[in-house]
DNA sequence: TCCATAGTTCGAATATAGTCGAACTATGGA
DNA sequence: TCCATAGTTCGACTATATTCGAACTATGGA
């Protein structure tokens, strides 16, 4: 596997973000993906928990389009896909950001 | 019972909301309660479900914030809770409705 | 008082999710 | 080639959700 396959934008329901931001541990990987303003390894985020855990969050936030991950070398690069988000659901990442960055 | 209780906007979560509409059923009320644009009982709706089902899903639209509802003789009215989810987590319902509309 | 209506609650069945250890894969470096 | 690193996959367990029929509650009207 060369590189892990993302979602195309159409295939993406609403319902999938909004089950894929109602847990609170993959709110927190998307608030620092968002805060980061680059790219992040899963190792990065360190959310104190086991890598079989995160990575099942990550499989969850992947299928529903939020994130996409490059793997270079090693590591696998983990960024939000704000601007195709954005323009598929105008609005709604943006104010789950805000709504974030308030509350953290 | 007089009136049903519900929650405080100050004791709502924004993954309380992100899970509430992370259901179609709930996100098809959702969309029809703010297009309405009045009240609607819940056999208004009618999402060909049984009652039971139906009242399952409004407790949590409740439980999460979503959803006021208002006893009137043997009917139960309900209304999204707009102004106060808006001012709460600014563009974050707004935006979903708008995304909703538009696959609708 | 009796009945119909509108919804809730209960209970049980089924399905889906979250968690985490252990084994596995892929890459890069010594 | 051997090893370490970074993640994924698998499997099992536990917890939480969804669904729906049946029984219940509350109100209004005949």
């Amino acid at each position: 596997m060369r590189q892990i396959k993302h979602p195309n934008m159409d295939q993406v329901e609403l319902t999938d973000i909004m089950y894929a931001l109602s847990d609170p541990t993959r709110l927190e990987i998307v608030g620092r993906l968002a805060n980061a303003g680059r790219k992040l390894t899963c190792g990065e985020l360190d959310l104190n928990r086991p890598k079989s855990s995160m990575s099942h969050h990550f499989k969850i936030l992947r299928a529903a389009g939020l994130v996409e991950t490059l793997i270079e070398g090693t590591e696998h690069m983990n960024a939000l896909r704000v601007a195709e988000i954005e323009q598929k659901f105008p609005g709604v990442l943006q104010s789950v950001l805000i709504a974030l960055n308030k509350s953290s």
